[in-house]
RNA sequence: GGCGGCGUAGCUCAGCUGGUCAGAGCACGGCACUCAUAAUGCCGGGGUCGGCGGUUCAAGUCCGCCCGCCGCUACCA
């Protein structure tokens, strides 16, 4: 049987930004997902990458005295390091200045112009000398004296310049029946609901070029016509796919499984990128997931405030594992949430190390000090053993569940169901008192509890690949037997097992602690 | 304004096609235990299911109206 192949996508991150909260987010989700499938034996493709075409880009750089080139090298370092430090598994990192970007959008856009779905014509809008920038009419107000003035009070004269534009309003009724044959290419089903009311209320047509800048990639036979966003950014998810060698080891992959995005851009990705890709003659993506917005300590998060939440900080206070834990956790992914220091600490503190950490240390601590660090083999199952070797082994058809549908914390809680009902086996097993009554029955017990802490381990690996590795270490998993396919061989007993160290490190809540 | 959604225990929320659906987690209180990172387990608390009025043998669960929130309503990634 051929292994299934899944492609999965972050956005790829504008340059120009500061990585923040929201990027860690994205991209933990999907490395999650990824790592998930992997090691349920998929073939995985997971990518993200770099923006760092525009306008913006172009005078942020000459802004710091570099070339736009190099600004953006070094940005997208940034980022790449960003995703190292949370050890995101991607397989590829995609910045829209390569060559082979360069090539993927000259070759989407040929085949868009040659299906007759892009002419030539012209651009305007309100613009603002003083601000340098466009405002919709929207924006604008017409003074008493006659003068148009935009948000900031600076007056904006119409400004037209030739632009090619992409016949989106021919693709108004195809992108319904889109939706309505893929129920589910647009999640959550809210966000749906509103993609496919925006599309019903009618589409205009799209402005795809600019010649007001340069620092973009070219239109074909078009001088002076550099591609704008859209058209350019999303076609990423193709370059990086191979295309348009359709011989490309990686071309397979097409069309992605998902591309996971924040509810700021699900339009671009749901409504315009299908239209271009079915313009191409290309199949559209299988799924367009957009997630929620974190708020911070109640308050929306912007520079101005000053709260914009660093991962890299709150890693260096709680560590990687316990932060990936607590985003994926905290809040159903398709939800806005509330980022608090407070909330961290707690699911750091209390369900890590109270509830899973404790539960490992107290087991196999105890196999360290009265089995002479053997693990027992397991005698006569009792139905309360069953129970909890049941238990653990519905984790991962549930698991699967949830995860494909991105519900990450609701595939937590179910793991921590069984960490209950492990703590409370223990409890009520009391293998203390088995030590003198019953070694036999005590070792059944410990053995049972060390099997649900390797179900617990090798299924949790995804959220906190480091952690659960050095669970595994302890209970004498090696390497080879820890992907899904290992669930179905039981722990063998017998074994001597290392010195168990706490998983998880607490941090205690300090009074006043700000950002 | 238009379209869509929400308002269930102090807090965050589950409750699909109407009849053990009045629940979970947290917080709070009591008890037990002491193997463990003073960790864990057990028990409990009664909230007019936003308001009013309907449909029905039966309504958080359907319909209407009202009140209060929220999202979307295009060229910034």
């Amino acid at each position: 049987m051929p292994r299934p192949t899944r492609y999965i996508t972050t956005p790829i991150y504008y340059v120009n930004d500061v990585p923040h909260i929201g990027h860690a987010y994205t991209t933990i989700a999907c490395d999650v997902w990824a790592r998930f499938w992997r090691l349920d034996g998929a073939e995985v493709f997971f990518l993200t990458g770099t923006d760092e075409h525009g306008q913006k880009v172009a005078k942020a750089a000459e802004a710091s005295g570099e070339s736009p080139q190099a600004f953006t090298d070094r940005v997208s370092q940034t980022f790449r390091e960003l995703a190292r430090s949370m050890n995101i598994a991607n397989d590829d990192f995609i910045r829209t200045t390569e060559p082979r970007h360069y090539r993927a959008c000259e070759e989407l856009w040929r085949r868009i112009h040659a299906a007759g779905d892009l002419y030539l014509g012209e651009y305007g809008g309100w613009y603002a000398v003083r601000d340098e920038a466009f405002y919709r009419e929207s924006e604008t107000t017409l003074g008493e004296d006659g003068v148009r003035r935009g948000p900031t009070g600076a007056p904006v004269e119409w400004v037209k310049e030739p632009s090619w534009f992409f016949r989106l309003s021919a693709w108004q009724e195809r992108l319904l029946e889109l939706y309505e044959r893929n129920p589910d290419f647009i999640q959550p089903t809210s966000r749906r609901n509103e993609v496919i009311s925006f599309v019903r209320a009618g589409l205009e047509d799209l402005s795809v070029s600019r010649t007001s800048f340069a620092w973009g990639v070219p239109v074909p036979d078009s001088p002076g016509h550099v591609m704008y966003v859209w058209l350019d950014a999303l076609t990423n998810y193709l370059t990086a796919a191979g295309f348009p060698d359709e011989t490309h080891p990686r071309w397979r992959f097409w069309p992605a499984d998902v591309h996971v995005v924040g509810k700021d851009i699900l339009r671009f990705h749901a409504v315009y990128w299908p239209a271009f890709l079915m313009s191409a003659g290309l199949p559209p993506p299988k799924r367009v997931f957009a997630h929620g917005w974190w708020t911070v300590e109640g308050q929306k998060m912007s520079k101005s405030l000053g709260n914009v939440v660093d991962p890299r900080e709150e890693i260096a206070r709680v560590g990687l594992d316990p932060f990936r834990f607590f985003l994926l956790r905290e809040i159903p992914f398709g939800q806005d949430g509330d980022f608090t220091r407070r909330g961290l600490l707690k699911r750091l503190n209390v369900d890590l190390a109270n509830e899973f950490g404790n539960l490992a240390q107290r087991t196999l601590g105890f196999v360290a000090r009265n089995t002479g660090g053997v693990l027992p083999s397991p005698d006569v199952l009792s139905e309360d053993d069953r129970a909890l070797l049941d238990a653990a082994a519905g984790l991962l058809p549930a698991m699967r569940i949830e995860i494909e549908r991105f519900a990450f914390h609701a595939a937590l809680e179910g793991a921590w169901q069984v960490i209950r009902d492990a703590n409370a086996y223990i409890d009520r097993e009391k293998p203390w008192a088995l030590r003198k009554e019953d070694p036999v029955r005590m070792g059944t017990v410990l053995w049972v509890l060390a099997e649900t802490l390797r179900r617990l381990a090798i299924l949790l690996q995804p959220v906190m690949p480091d952690t659960m590795g050095r669970l595994l270490d302890q209970l004498g998993v090696g390497t080879e037997a820890r992907d899904f396919a290992a669930l179905a061989h039981p722990l063998p007993g017998g074994r001597p097992l290392p010195q168990p160290e706490p998983l998880f490190r607490k941090v205690e809540e300090t009074v006043g602690q700000g950002g």
